[in-house]
DNA sequence: GCCAACGTTGGC
DNA sequence: GCCAACGTTGGC
């Protein structure tokens, strides 16, 4: 059981989208960075917990808890040609982008970015180094912990 | 809209 | 394999 932040922007999902959503589930489509497909494809088990953040908006923070509920499948959009996230690249048989499901647990308060930063023993988030863009990372144990304290 | 920090591309 | 040019991310 792992734990992982994954950004969203809210203009795409938010998270009032995702709970409106059939199962309020959603399929992660549009990772297009190696390092975040790896752990879609490669470490992400179901139950994993998610830590769901509103990126590039007004106000960026975690918005809700989530979970994987589907193992990673190749996204649909990379066979698309009409769509902007097709990869030419890619075919059914040999696919480049994967993607798991990711389902709502619950929405919480808006932890916010400033609130994070303001809190010392989160220091070390990776969303919070400088120059983080990656936009799904690992959670230790102990930082999800913490802020299932701050979220009660 | 700005721009720092990255990631990707492709010529060589 | 190097690296300049270009594209993207995302907070501010």
């Amino acid at each position: 059981m792992r734990y992982w932040l994954m950004k969203s922007e809210p203009s795409d999902v938010s998270i009032d989208d995702l709970a409106s959503f059939p199962n309020q589930t959603v399929d992660w489509y549009g990772v297009r960075n190696y390092q975040a497909r790896n752990f879609m494809r490669d470490q992400m088990q179901v139950g994993d917990g998610v830590l769901f953040y509103h990126s590039n908006c007004d106000e960026p923070g975690i918005a809700g808890i989530a979970r994987v509920s589907k193992l990673a499948y190749p996204d649909r959009l990379q066979f698309d040609p009409n769509h902007k996230y097709y990869d030419p690249k890619a075919t059914p048989e040999n696919p480049r982008w994967f993607n798991v499901d990711v389902q709502l647990v619950r929405k919480t308060r808006l932890l916010s970015l400033k609130e994070l930063r303001e809190t010392p023993e989160l220091a070390n988030l990776r969303i919070l180094q400088r120059g983080n863009r990656l936009s799904i990372t690992p959670v230790d144990p102990r930082d999800w912990e913490f802020i299932m304290g701050l979220l009660k």
